[in-house]
DNA sequence: CTAGAATATGGGAACGTTCCCATATCCGTC
DNA sequence: GACGGATATGGGAACGTTCCCATATTCTAG
C-alpha cells in the first residue's frame, strides 16, 4: 500500500479510501491511484483490513454434512443472500462429528467472523448458547430449538400432515408409517402423522425404522409379513422410502397401483424418474435466505430480542400415489374410480 | 492478550509462545498462563497472528458446484489430509458461473491463503497461470491440463476403456455409447470407447447425449428406432444412464437379460437398489489427498517443478451387466452360457 | 475580497499478534 | 567463586490496514 501510495504521489490514507471507493476522494486522484495499484499488482490484504476495522464482513457457515443435497440448496440462498448483502462466507464442515464442529466452530471464532449459521449442528445446547453470548448466531435446523438463540426450523409436523391428508383425499385407509427413529427429525415427522391420522379417525400402524435405504427395506419386510397389506406408506425421508419401494416391487407389488408411498424431504432422488416419489418439500433456499437475514440483523444490532422463524413444507405429488387398488374394498372408492 | 500477560503477571511475548505452544516456557508459567487466558476467556485473533506471521496456515478450496456428491467424496480426502498436515481449510464456491468463481478466488487471494485448492474451475487457463504466478495452486480437475500449473486428473480414457473391455469380456460385441458431448470430460470418455472397441475390432456406435437424465432418456430412444438393438451401452454418466434405464425398462426390455448398461462416475445413484448400476469409479478421497499433498510441497517450497499427477480409475460391477442375450445369436456365447 | 463552510488530503496512533534481539537467571565446571 | 553456556523472560519494532483528527485547498455568499 505503501508502494501504491508512493508511485502515486499521494498519502497511504488515501490509498485507503481509494480502495474502499469513498465518495470523498477527487476522480483525479482516485485515477492515479487505481493505475498505480494496477501497475504494482496490489491487492488489498483482508487480514490486515479487518484487523484494523475491527470487523470481518465476514458470516461463518458451519455445514455438518457436505455430502447431503439438502445442504447445497440451503447453501444456494444462504450464498445468493449474503452477497447480495455484501457479506461474504467462511464455509467449515464438521464431518458428522461433534467434536470436530467444535474445533471447526473454534477456528471461525478466532477470525472473528461477524456471525455464525450453523446448519443442523451436533453441538450440544450449552456450546451454542456461550457462542452467542459473544457473537451473532443462528441455528438452521430441522428442529432443534434453542432458547435464547435465534433459529430457522421446519415445521416438520405440519408436512407430515400434508403427506397424510394427501392419502387421505385420494381414499387411503390403511395407512402405515416408517418412522425415523429418535434422529431429531424423526418424532416431529411420527407425531405429524399420528395427529393427522387421529384427525381423520383412523388407526396407526407405525414401523420402526432409521433415515437409511437398508432401514427402508427392513421395514417394508415387516409390512410385507402383515396380515392385511396397508394400501398407503408414508416413510420418514426419501432414502428409506426408496429402500421400501424396491423392497416392495421385489414382492410384485406395483406403486401405485396396489400400493402408494410418500417421502420427505424432496431431494434428487424423488425426482429420479426410476422413483418418482410424492414427497414433502421444504423450501431449502428461503431458509437459507431467511439464516442470513437473521443473522444479519443481530450483526447490525437491527433487533435484540430472540427469534424463532418456522417454515411451512409443501407436498410435491409424483407418480408413487395414487387411489387405494379397489380389491382393498372401500365402496366409495371402486365407485370413484368406475 | 495483554489483559492476559498482566492477569498472569507476565509479559506479552510470553504469552504468544504458550498460545503456539512453544517448548521454551516453563511448565510453572505456562499453567498461570492457561489459567488466565481461561478465566478471561482469551481467544487468540487469527487476523493478527498471520498479519503478524505472515502466513495463515491455510489452504483455499475453491468448489464449483456444492449439489455434485462428486465433490463432497473429494472434500473428505482434502479434509482429512489438511487437518493431518496442520492446515486449516477456506472453502469457497463458484456456483457455477465463471464471474462468480473470480470474485471468490480474488477473495480468497485477499485473504493470503498460503495455496489454493481448484475443483474443477470454469476459471480461464491464463488466470490461472496468472495466481500461479503468485501462489502455491493446484488443479483438481477430471481433464483439464495447465502448462505449468500443478495438477491432479483423472485418466477419464482409460476408465472407459475398462467399462468396454467389461462388457467385452462379458460377451458383448454390438456396443453403444450415449456420450457426453462436448463437455470437458465427454470426449475423453468418448475417445476411450472408441480406443477399445477398435482395438477388440468391433464397430463403434456413438449416440449423442449430454450428462443429464433427460439427454439419457432421449438417447435411449434412439437406441429403440435401431434395426439391430445393440446388447450392451456404456453411458457417459451415472445420472444419463439412469435416464437412459429408465426409458428401456419402459420399452419392456430387462436389464440386464436384454441389455447390459455401465455408467460413469460411481456416484450414489449407482448404488441404489432400484438402478444398481455398474460403473466406472474415480478414486475420489486418494484425489483430494494427492491434491493437497501437492500443493502442501509448493508452499514448503519442497519441490519447484510442475508435476501432473493422474490417478486410475476402476470398475465397480453391479446388476445392470451381464452376459448378452442367447438370441443375439453369437454361437460362442450360447455355448458359454449352456 | 474575505470569512466561513465544505471538500480533499495527510499524519500518526491504533488493531493484536509474532519475531528478533537483549537481558536475566540458573547450571555445572574447573 | 568467577566463567561460559543453556534456558527463560521481556521489550520493542514490525505486519498492512483503518480511523480520527488536523490541515490544506476550494467554493460560496455577502
Amino acid at each position: 500500500m505503501d508502494d501504491v501510495a508512493r508511485a502515486a504521489g499521494v498519502s497511504r490514507a488515501l490509498v485507503s479510501l481509494v480502495m474502499r471507493d469513498s465518495p470523498l476522494v477527487s476522480a483525479d486522484r482516485r485515477k492515479r491511484v487505481l493505475e498505480a495499484a494496477a501497475k504494482l499488482g496490489y491487492r488489498p490484504n483482508a487480514m490486515a483490513r479487518s484487523l484494523a476495522s475491527r470487523k470481518t464482513g465476514i458470516i461463518g457457515v458451519l455445514l455438518n454434512d457436505l455430502h447431503n443435497p439438502f445442504f447445497a440448496e440451503i447453501m444456494d440462498g444462504i450464498e445468493e443472500t449474503a452477497e447480495r448483502e455484501g457479506y461474504r462466507l467462511l464455509l467449515s464442515t464438521g464431518g458428522r462429528r461433534e467434536e470436530r464442529e467444535e474445533t471447526a466452530l473454534e477456528a471461525m471464532l478466532e477470525f472473528r467472523v461477524d456471525g455464525v449459521i450453523l446448519l443442523s449442528p451436533l453441538l450440544s445446547s450449552s456450546v451454542i448458547r456461550r457462542t452467542a453470548e459473544t457473537t451473532a448466531v443462528v441455528v438452521l435446523s430441522r428442529t432443534m430449538r434453542i432458547q435464547d438463540v435465534d433459529t430457522v426450523v421446519t415445521d416438520e409436523a405440519f408436512g407430515a400432515q400434508l403427506a397424510v391428508q394427501h392419502l387421505i383425499a385420494l381414499g387411503h385407509v390403511r395407512i402405515a408409517h416408517i418412522d425415523g427413529g429418535e434422529y431429531p427429525s424423526g418424532p416431529p415427522r411420527r407425531r405429524g402423522y399420528e395427529r393427522a391420522m387421529k384427525a381423520a379417525g383412523l388407526k396407526t400402524m407405525v414401523i420402526p425404522g432409521d433415515f437409511s435405504e437398508n432401514g427402508g427395506t427392513r421395514a417394508a419386510e415387516r409390512i410385507l409379513e402383515m396380515d392385511e397389506l396397508p394400501t398407503a406408506v408414508f416413510v420418514a425421508n426419501d432414502l428409506a422410502a426408496a429402500g421400501a419401494m424396491a423392497r416392495l416391487q421385489e414382492a410384485g407389488l406395483r406403486i401405485p397401483e396396489d400400493i402408494s408411498i410418500v417421502g420427505f424431504d424432496n431431494t434428487f432422488l424423488a425426482s429420479l424418474s426410476q422413483i418418482s416419489l410424492t414427497s414433502v418439500n421444504q423450501p431449502r433456499q428461503d431458509m437459507g435466505e431467511l439464516a442470513v437475514r437473521t443473522v444479519i440483523e443481530r450483526i447490525r444490532g437491527t433487533r435484540t430480542e430472540t427469534v424463532h422463524h418456522m417454515t411451512a413444507p409443501t407436498l410435491v405429488v409424483r407418480r408413487s400415489t395414487s387411489h387405494p387398488p379397489i380389491s382393498a374394498g372401500w365402496e366409495e372408492d371402486a365407485a370413484g374410480l368406475a
